[in-house]
DNA sequence: GTGTCTTTTTGTCCAGGACAAAAAAAGGAG
DNA sequence: CTCCTTTTTTTGTCCTGGACAAAAAGACAC
């Protein structure tokens, strides 16, 4: 018996929404203004997607990613969809992800990515390690699950080993740290933890001492943590699909609850651009820029 | 400028969805049929609700987390709400949390939980630290946030910290494992990672080859990444909260998907009970037997 | 180019009805 | 009295089709 025997390949709605991202609502005002999709349905009327539905949805999904509008998409017909997928890939040569690292990746294999790892944390230093391997990687693994050259469990085994990897390394950090005293975390609507866990290593590595909370914190939270904590600083991070205006919204209303002595670093692609200019809010560029940041910091204390 | 005046004390329907987890569509049949929540409403009709109103649906979720019904809780006037609150909260008493442990806790204070953690590793070893000390904490610091006792940034700070000590333990372990060959992860619904960290580091002291993809995985995917990491067991881990029903159905699936002799291990406060007597899937009640679990293996191949 | 205004597109919200799934209550057998 | 099955009640999710706010694209002036 196969997969497709044993989970039926008809989706309900609320299936279809966790497997895609797409709301309820979205789904169905697409089918009834572009025709698509146009599920059948079970004796109480309700929907149910086949899996080429939500395959097609998926594809529409990723092309959206990069910019193209639902209008268009909705409209074409599946073997276009596949081409626009095809002629996006092509245009596009990865360049730390290939050969052995790729195939470590496809394979799951534990033990060759940790030996990466380990050789280039020996060459180059921990700084060296984020600021040069595993920050780009992010980007162009990122890059290829758009693609759908890479699929979600590589995505996932990447993520964890890169985890493993970085919080060995922090665990093995002495302890306390020095001034400034770092509050880590993400907006709730950011569940993303890898990048904030790359910055948790850089400013450790300068011996700041940090606090780090995990992603998705309520704004209120964030400002009671940090009295808590009494941090110097808080740092935020923000995935790239972070949507801009809500990424301004909540960091000029978390400005605004902070004591003024408190710092607010920002950083992740995610970062709104347009947040530089506003006072006691620093953006980070770069990961590289960290150290940077931390050695100006203890010259104006 | 306080956070009240920053963040608004009003939110709309999709924000209080993000913050109770209750979806819209049951924010506007609890309005028509109880008469709770009675948001305002703005110039375009749409709901306002203010941030009491919000506090008293925190309250009602965590009280029926606790077994009570919508039906009877929607009718109480909040005062009888907080007694329920109280009542609950005066009848259970932590045994592990408590003293130095919680104040570290409650303080945000890095150094004094891992020095907790470092003391009890050297008393007990790695497998003791979990068994006896991280996996009873859990359950309390789980009752703890049900009543109130602990926030949001705790309950992050404490996972955070577990999380960085254990992945710590990890990278020091001597690569490659023996057999067998292990692949971790969840069902797509569920989000808790640590259950399954703790496994990974249990089946590590064992000596056995782990792959961990972390948490929400699709099905397809599962059976996809056993094969590709040739494994011998899968590990699939529920936290309390996940519901029998959708696990059991689950589990159907993917052991009918699985090859025969791919083992499945199913473990954690949510893995359901029903499930033994299914032939093939093997039901962990508690961490603890996981190093039995492995040399029967070994002792079976 | 770069900013501002207008139009189009797109996603989210609404009402109120329906019914499936889960839980509680009732009934019945051992 | 306990355990299992059936009925009733409760509760959450889905439905339709209309409306409109927010975002993006296009038009236009500078």
């Amino acid at each position: 018996m196969n997969i497709t025997a044993s989970s039926p390949s008809l989706l309900n709605i609320a299936a279809v929404e966790r497997e895609t991202g797409l709301l309820k609502d979205t789904l169905r005002v697409w089918e009834r203004r572009y025709g698509f999709p146009t599920p059948i349905r079970d004796d109480a009327g309700e929907r149910l997607y086949t899996r080429e539905q939500v395959d097609r949805l998926r594809l529409i999904c990723r092309l959206m990613d990069q910019g193209w509008r639902p209008g268009k998409l909705l409209a074409l017909p599946p073997d276009e969809l596949d081409a626009l997928i095809a002629a996006d890939r092509s245009t596009h040569t990865p360049t730390l992800l290939s050969g052995e690292l790729a195939a470590a990746l496809r394979a799951h294999d534990v033990d060759a990515l940790r030996r990466t790892f380990q050789t280039v944390l020996l060459e180059k230093g921990l700084k060296g390690l984020i600021t040069e391997l595993i920050a780009p990687l992010n980007v162009d693994i990122g890059e290829a699950w758009l693609r759908g050259d890479l699929g979600v469990p590589d995505e996932h085994f990447y993520t964890e080993q890169v985890q493993t990897f970085l919080r060995g390394a922090l665990a093995s950090y002495p302890r306390p740290g020095k001034p400034p005293r770092v509050l880590l975390t993400t907006l709730p609507e950011e569940e993303h933890g890898l990048g904030l866990l790359m910055v948790e290593v850089m400013l450790s590595a300068e011996g700041a001492h940090c606090c780090s909370l995990g992603p998705r914190m309520p704004l209120t939270d964030i400002v009671r943590a940090a009295q808590t904590a009494d941090a110097d600083v808080v740092a935020l991070s923000f995935s790239a699909a972070f949507p801009a205006r809500q990424a301004l919204e909540g960091l000029r209303a978390l400005r605004a609850s902070l004591p003024p002595t408190v710092e607010l670093w920002v950083g992740g692609a995610g970062a709104p651009a347009r947040i530089r200019g506003e006072p006691g809010v620093s953006l980070i560029r770069d990961i590289a820029e960290l150290p940077l940041g931390v050695s100006d910091w203890r010259t104006r204390h």
